[in-house]
RNA sequence: GCCGAAGUGGCGGAAUUGGUAGACGCGCUGGACUCAAAAUCCAGUUCGACUCAAAUCGAGUGGGGGUUCGAGUCCCCCCUUCGGCACCA
């Protein structure tokens, strides 16, 4: 009978959906394990092969876990809110919900093709009112906390009004300080404005990324996604809900550093965190009270400093300008506040304007004028910097073409004409008090920053390029932002108990032709009335980003049905943190900074008990078309995993996605790659069924001779280690070797191929189960025991040893293992190959590794 | 420009701590079965030289140096590809 995978793969993907082989219970007396996928985001275009290979890698990781007696959480869900649904809502009013409903069930219908062991019963949707609840829930947590610096973590709002309450804003960080009376006195607005400043999540006018085309505005770091799609961003002020996600830059740094993720996501993470030392230095302005600070990572080139740049929205720059040079500014800053910092960074040739200020160099006393340009970001540092054209490229850019001073601080050596940024000796750095002349680079900074420490103009300081995250989007398909503006200029949140605020069912998709959201045209939602101070309000209309569903979701695996909490604490405990969490490599500084950044606030107010939610992080490589370049519709080479199963079945699908190479590489597919495997399972199913489709006479119950034997355990031991390395190339292949030497038996001994079939099962779930039934068995292969292999059964009782002169081989020679060192160079003198060398010439060493080689060196 | 990863047959890819380069699969070649084909099975397959063949020899893991008895693996320089960042003071 032929190996009919249809008929095969449909009865047992039947049979686990009726008997719930996969379920999972909270309370098992067994170790868990916790293996994640990375929920997709269900397109209208259904799966594409790329998905299922970072499944079935944790699938195979997760069957074989529970064969070796593991309680494995093993969930799959959608992150169903986003920007496609909604732009497909807008060409043809259908509502987001029909789409996106329709695209999960195509998802869930493929995904459920591959035979993938989910525990169904966990499925969760990050657009279902009863999940988004929560992650409302979780955002009013966060509204509802501070970052206190002393303890380094978020606290309740509340304990911030107890400080300031009891002891006013001692040992906070604001400008303007005041004593506890002074607090108690203040009003309900001015208590409520005072602390917004330091939530978590809060509103700011910023500018931000418009897209007029979506509608909407983006993060930063979404924009060069969406450029490259062709999309124009252009920069303009909006307030906006931030995430304080800076207050962590620390903590995201520090705690990555125990992650076993692949270096170059950890890599990205830190440089997107961006720390860097220096020192904050304080520039008095000449005929002002106010100073500018600025940050430096080398302050030993104080004395070099000959100017100093603001960024143009720099609120000082007001302060400083002289009259005369108001209209050159006032025209600078309109040219720079619509340009993105990315067309800014387009931009070769330096631009600025002079303030017609100076301010005074803290080091030498001297007047240095005070320019705004461009290349200074607000977003960075303090938005302003001392300017040393002699030891930094841009300020030498800009000084030459402003014809500025440019004093040299630093000696590079002889050769050095131009700017020289490296560190080096330090040079005319010198005034009454303090000398650098003489000092490397590094002495040089310890000993300016003690004197600015001392004389109070400056300190120690450690920046990051870690920007608060831009939270709300302007769009309808999304979480809707559980908070409402009073009418006496407050921000209310909703009550808990209300949760969730529902999206109100809309006609019209269209943006609504302001900067607001299309949730702005349902009046009757927006306005409200609040229940305790009979104040009118209006509701949030911006939505929450795509990001803040899937920031949170493997916590509501663990405990999808919760009516009461997010997540059960005693099954947090339980299933916390995930042990293998695979995904794509594009979400490296998104997704995976924003959930790390959740979950630490999370930890912070004692709703989770783990620092960090995913131990170890692997990324699935990106699958590219047979002709090696990226799939895509108009390239035509896109392959539909429906066609491949339809053809060749689920299980060669899975064994051709994993034998392609190593997970995480970049692969092109190959359709005669999936015949080989395909021919593999053929072979497979011959093995063990004979033409009447049953058990082959050939598998009896004998003894398997010694050969057989030790690569029965040496296959046992591969397959299994390679799994736990998730390394299925090449236990595919060991199995595959497995099963050339088993066909060329006639007879097969039972035990050995019973368990054989074990070995596959995780692999080609279908197939296996077919044929242990064959073989008599009534249960699932799903929680047999994975085979036990002896050590020393798998070693080689003979072992060829190779006889190398002067390191080349020449002659090679089967040997009894463990044959003694005496032994094998007498062999190897014997050899006539070895002779042949050897003869006349000078022995002039011999190495000899037992098992391994004999090398002879010889001279003349 | 900076940071990270990777370069191995015709192709995808294997190779503990430095110790037989090319496992396994694809493709290709030859053969068996067949009227024929498909499927299947068997043998061969890094390149080159000499051979009827075997044996043997030479070269060989992006390029060039180095360490070592011995390097795909370690060190230095360079080239290419991919991914990320991009005036971050």
């Amino acid at each position: 009978m032929k190996y009919d995978f249809l008929s095969i793969e449909n009865k047992w993907q039947e049979y686990w959906e009726r008997e719930k082989t996969f379920r999972v219970l909270d309370n098992e007396k067994k170790p868990k394990l916790y293996v994640l996928d990375m929920f997709p985001y269900p397109s209208g275009a259904g799966l594409h092969v790329g998905h299922p290979e970072g499944y079935t890698a944790t699938d195979i990781l997760c069957r074989y876990r529970r064969m070796k007696g593991f309680a494995v959480l093993h969930p799959m869900g959608w992150d169903a809110f986003g920007l496609p649904a909604e732009r497909y809502a807008m060409q043809t009013n259908i509502h987001p919900k029909v789409t996106t409903e329709r695209n999960i069930d195509t998802f869930r219908r493929q995904i459920k093709m591959l035979g993938l062991s989910y525990d169904w019963e966990r499925e969760v949707n990050t657009t279902d009112p009863k999940y988004y609840r929560w992650t409302q829930w979780i955002f009013l947590k966060i509204y509802n906390s501070w970052f206190d610096p002393r303890e380094r973590k978020a606290r309740p709002i509340e304990t911030l009004e107890q400080k300031l309450a009891a002891h006013g804003t001692k040992n906070l960080n604001v400008e303007h300080s005041f004593t506890a009376d002074e607090w108690k006195r203040k009003t309900k607005k001015e208590k409520h404005d005072f602390i917004a400043q330091f939530r978590l999540a809060y509103v700011a006018e910023i500018p931000v990324n418009w897209c007029e085309a979506l509608g909407t505005v983006l993060a930063n770091e979404e924009v060069a996604e969406w450029t490259e799609k062709g999309y124009s961003i252009e920069r303009r002020p909006m307030r906006q809900w931030m995430m304080r996600i800076t207050a962590y830059s620390e903590r995201l740094l520090e705690d990555a550093k125990e992650l076993d993720w692949p270096i170059s996501t950890l890599e990205q993470q830190r440089n997107w965190i961006g720390r860097s030392e220096g020192a904050d230095v304080v520039f008095a302005v000449k005929g002002k009270k106010e100073n500018i600070r600025v940050f430096t990572t080398r302050p030993d080139t104080l004395f070099g400093a000959t100017y100093m740049v603001l960024a143009p929205e720099h609120p000082l720059v007001d302060i400083v300008a002289s009259p005369e040079q108001r209209e050159q500014i006032q025209q600078y800053r309109k040219e720079t506040a619509f340009k993105s910092e990315l067309e800014r960074g387009i931009e070769k040739e330096k631009t600025g304007v002079f303030t017609g200020g100076y301010a005074i160099n803290p080091t030498t006393g001297k007047e240095i004028p005070i320019w705004i340009a461009d290349y200074v970001l607000m977003g960075y540092g303090t938005g302003a910097i001392m300017a040393v054209p002699g030891h930094d490229n841009r300020d030498m850019e800009f000084a030459k073409k402003f014809d500025l001073k440019i004093i040299k601080v630093v000696d590079g050596g002889p050769d050095v004409a131009e700017c020289f940024v490296e560190d080096g000796i330090a040079i005319n750095s010198a005034n009454k008090e303090v000398s650098l002349n003489g000092l490397s680079t590094p002495e040089a900074k310890k000993t300016i920053i003690a004197w600015l420490e001392k004389k109070e103009l400056g300190k120690l300081a450690v920046t990051y390029k870690l920007r608060d995250w831009l939270f709300s989007r302007q769009r309808y398909w999304g979480e809707p932002i559980p908070i409402v503006y009073l009418e006496d200029g407050t921000l209310k949140a909703i009550d808990e108990k209300e949760l969730p605020l529902e999206l109100p069912s809309l006609e019209k998709f269209q943006p609504s032709g302001t900067t607001e959201s299309p949730l702005a045209l349902a009046t009757d939602w927006v306005n409200i009335i609040d229940k305790e101070t009979g104040l009118k309000g209006r509701r949030e209309t911006n939505t929450m980003p795509q990001w803040a569903g899937s920031c949170w979701y493997y916590l509501r695996f663990i405990d999808p049905k919760n009516d009461t909490a997010f997540c059960g604490i005693e099954k947090e405990r339980y299933w916390m943190p995930i042990d293998l969490y695979v995904g794509g490599s594009e979400h490296a500084v998104l997704h995976l900074m924003y959930s790390r950044f959740w979950h630490k606030v999370l930890n912070d107010l004692d709703y989770v008990g783990t620092k960090e939610p995913f131990l170890k992080l692997r990324h699935q490589g990106i699958i590219l078309g047979e002709d090696s370049r990226k799939m895509s519709k108009s390239r035509g080479n896109v392959v539909n995993p429906d066609d491949v199963v339809k053809e060749y079945g689920a299980d060669a699908m899975r064994l051709f996605e994993m034998f392609m190479g190593p997970l995480e590489e970049m692969k092109p597919w190959s359709t005669r790659g999936v015949e080989g495997v395909f021919r593999f399972l053929n072979r497979f199913w011959r093995l063990f069924v004979n033409e009447e489709g049953k058990l082959g006479s050939a598998i009896k119950d004998v003894e398997a001779s010694a050969d057989f034997e030790r690569l029965y355990h040496q296959t046992v031991k591969k397959v299994g280690d390679d799994i736990d390395n998730l390394r299925f190339n090449t236990a595919i292949s060991q199995m595959m070797i497995f099963l050339n030497e088993a066909m060329k038996l006639e007879i097969r001994p039972r035990k050995l191929m019973e368990n054989f079939v074990l070995l596959l099962a995780p692999f080609a779930p279908h197939v296996a189960e077919e044929i242990w039934e064959k073989l008599g068995h009534t249960k699932s292969t799903a929680y047999e025991p994975w085979p036990m292999y002896d050590e020393a059964k798998c070693a080689e009782s003979t072992v060829e040893v190779v006889l190398q002169i002067n390191g080349k081989v020449r002659s090679k020679i089967a040997v009894a293992k463990d044959t003694p060192v005496t032994e094998l160079e007498l062999l190897a003198f014997k050899d006539t190959n070895i002779k042949r060398y050897t003869d006349g010439k000078r022995i002039i060493k011999k190495i000899i590794i037992p098992n391994k080689l004999v090398n002879i060196v010889i001279g003349n």
